[in-house]
DNA sequence: CTCCGATAGTAAAGGTTCTTGACTATGTAG
DNA sequence: CTACATAGTCAAGAACCTTTACTATCGGAG
């Protein structure tokens, strides 16, 4: 016998992170529904923080996003067809390209930003707003770590 | 001008969070394949925990892990095509079915659970401790906290 | 200038995870 | 016994992302 008394946590640690994670962008996808924005995909609002009113190379996207160049190739698509952005030739490269957000894609992205802003006032409502800092600090070096670590 | 200088962070919490479940993610399959498990996927990976050599109902896995009773319908069946599972009828409920690990199944288990532990220790390496069990219980309140929330 | 490797992007196909909607069969309470 | 809830299933499809393979352009070495 092992463990004679179950000892409460133990590892629960990865599966606390993966329902959190889940648990706000569901928050989040209802946050923004509420305010009238359906049709919008967490994949896509993930996009939002990201892009810019003078223009971004979806390579760029690819590499803070962390997916493919193919995948940002497609969610790019959706939100052209969505009217959030536009795609112009890059005049200093002509492989490249430039996504530019459209003013209804700004006006999405505020909106993306404020929901995210009020799902993080809950979390400091509940826990604190040094905590909620400290939280999100950890967070990313955690990521960064393990990244890293990656068992090559 | 509302924002004349850039303010560093202000409402990255749920990215920072999202970026973390998917590095680890990545890194505990990374390691379970290193410890030979291939062809398990992470939806796969994430049902071992709430397993049992004594059995468990699907219904009940469908509620702990969040998702349709179809969902797990599919994983179970996943896993049973890997023989890491069986199922059986519940002798209590003709309705019902038992999923129950195999001996391959516990194996695999152990294995899951080992690597949670690794990449919490690798976390606790570098954050410390109680840093990341009060992390851990943050994130579970958080999470609990978030689906109460849902701007119904 | 030409050639070549690196870079920007695209196309097609498929894997994984999960949902909705519709349905069957059994259990249970009144 | 009827009525409703519960256990599970099937089928279809949405969402997200990857691999493989490809075209076109860029930019430097010779």
């Amino acid at each position: 016998m092992k463990k004679p008394k179950k000892e409460k946590n133990e590892d629960d640690f990865a599966p606390a992170l993966i329902a959190a994670s889940r648990a706000m962008v569901a928050a989040g996808m209802a946050e923004l529904i509420a305010c009238g924005f359906d049709s919008m995909t967490p994949a896509l609002v993930s996009l939002m923080p990201l892009l810019d009113k003078d223009g971004v190379r979806p390579t760029a996207l690819s590499q803070q996003a962390r997916v493919t160049k193919q995948a940002i190739g497609q969610l790019v698509r959706e939100l052209e067809a969505r009217v959030y952005v536009e795609q112009l030739p890059d005049s200093t490269d002509t492989r490249a390209k430039i996504v530019r957000l459209t003013k209804r894609g700004v006006v999405l992205q505020a909106a993306c930003a404020k929901a995210r802003r009020k799902l993080q006032s809950v979390a400091i409502a509940k826990l604190g707003k040094s905590k909620v800092l400290r939280l999100q600090q950890d967070l990313i070096e955690l990521a960064v770590l393990l990244e890293k670590t990656r068992t090559r």
